[in-house]
DNA sequence: GGCGCGATTCCCT
DNA sequence: GGGAATCGCGCCC
């Protein structure tokens, strides 16, 4: 049984807060009819701004306007020549830009199907790219809305105990600010 | 209009 | 632990 998919509200909060609290959420692909779906283990929060670390630290561009629009929208980066990453667009009322990179997900439902999109048997979404290219998430999906069925989405679940979740310096970016979280 | 590099991954040593 | 793959974007000339 499905569980509810979460309501825009959820993303129009403080983006760090999001970003915590999609930990243990469920991501969901329907493809075709098909469901591939994978519990979400590691995110990292990116700011507007007064993030020097961000895609939308400088003026708002053709590549990151989606981080400047509604939130509980995708953002979708295609990095290194090769691979695409996903982010789910989350920003309070009051800051113009933000979104979380959902960088890690413990596959469960159509791991088949991914694994073929992998092309490999293991490690099939323990990456951002990664877990871009065994959900097929592209450009295409760039600003889909993730409230709604039918495409991507994210469904409900208890989420993770504030104490369970540990927060460490984001991956790849010359920045101390702890906003990486797994558990 | 040109140049440098990236919110990465994989394979080899 | 190091280097290659590979190209669109953003910034500067």
């Amino acid at each position: 049984m499905r569980q509810s998919i979460l309501p825009r509200e959820f993303y129009f909060r403080d983006t760090v807060t999001v970003a915590r609290e999609l930990l243990g959420k469920r991501l969901v692909r329907v493809l075709d009819g098909a469901v591939l779906s994978g519990v979400i283990s590691e995110t990292e929060a990116y700011g507007h701004a007064d993030d020097p670390a961000s895609h939308a630290h400088r003026r708002r561009t053709g590549r990151n306007a989606a981080m400047f629009g509604q939130a509980g929208r995708a953002y979708v980066y295609f990095t290194y020549g090769m691979h695409h990453c996903f982010n789910v667009v989350a920003r309070p009322p009051d800051v113009a830009a933000g979104a979380v990179l959902i960088r890690g997900m413990v596959p469960d439902e159509g791991i088949d199907m991914m694994v073929r999109n992998r092309g490999r048997d293991s490690n099939i979404s323990d990456g951002p790219a990664k877990l871009a290219q065994a959900m097929c998430i592209t450009r295409e999906q760039y600003g889909e809305d993730l409230t709604t069925y039918g495409g991507i989405h994210i469904e409900d679940s208890p989420g993770m105990a504030a104490g369970s979740i540990r927060a460490s310096p984001r991956v790849g970016v010359r920045d101390a600010r702890p906003w990486n979280f797994t558990f």
